[in-house]
DNA sequence: TTAATTGCAAACACTTTGCACGCTA
DNA sequence: TAGCGTGCAAAGTGTTTGCAATTAA
């Protein structure tokens, strides 16, 4: 129950007002582990009792990416963008190719490529996204790989 | 006309019939600096006398892009695919926030980073796909910044 | 000849929107 | 109580598909 008030007050300080449709997103997003779709997230708070229509849900969604409370994916080849609660540390994905799910790697690489290129290029870089490729562990074991 | 025989035999060599719309596909992408989405393609090929469908535009660079002859990539926010001739090179791309181009980059500083994750993760990595983001030259002039 | 390719129109899947009602601050 | 949030149904957008006609091999 704590978690809510932290919830709620992290919606309070974005500008925001304070729903239990909102708060129920941003529980759930916590919660698990990897980036999921807005069906998923919709069929999850359904089966909690909590009546919800999947438009509200893409509003609330992207009401709260718009305020940097949630972080966006599209991966290539997937219809449905995924979305993750943005905890704010700087991460990157390993992505299984068979089975789409996405694992974070909480360390960075880039070391100060970026200012490297900024100064080659002319841009002012504000970030950036790297996800590496490949068969999870499950995959392999399945026998799954090239599917 | 030259590069025609190229591409010809590149769509042969993929298993492929010759097509006027494959070779007029792959042509304009070879020459074009920048990925492109399948709108853009069809517009390109009507305006050089190349009747052409929307419909086999998209079927055509599905095709390429199952081959390998064509990269694809989604950008986050922006609802349509770009695509780009392949050309094997292990590229990164910039990708300007503000008017949505991407720049390729020829550098790839991942090193053998990824041998370490392997080791780690148990994955089987097979690439990855690293995209930095801010404002290009030319946005920044135009004050288009956070727009 | 025959199997792959194409045009066209219709279907699709995900996402967005208009409007009337409900609820938060 | 003023204005943001929501449900519902309908519309939108990029992409895909069925089918008959066309074309490459």
């Amino acid at each position: 129950m704590d978690k809510n008030i932290e919830l709620e007050n992290l919606l309070k300080d974005s500008g925001l007002k304070n729903t239990k449709h909102r708060v129920a997103v941003l529980k759930f997003l916590k919660n698990v582990k990897q980036p999921v779709n807005a069906e998923e997230i919709y069929y999850h708070l359904i089966e909690n009792n909590i009546s919800i229509n999947l438009s509200t849900v893409y509003r609330t969604l992207e009401t709260l990416y718009n305020k940097e409370l949630l972080l966006k994916h599209i991966v290539t080849d997937e219809k449905k963008a995924l979305y993750e609660y943005n905890n704010k540390a700087h991460k990157h994905f390993l992505v299984c190719i068979s089975c789409k799910k996405m694992l974070s790697i909480e360390n960075c690489p880039l070391g100060d490529y970026e200012k490297f290129l900024e100064e080659k290029t002319d841009f002012i870089i504000t970030g950036h996204k790297l996800n590496i490729y490949g068969y999870c562990p499950e995959c392999q074991k399945k026998g799954l790989i090239g599917e």
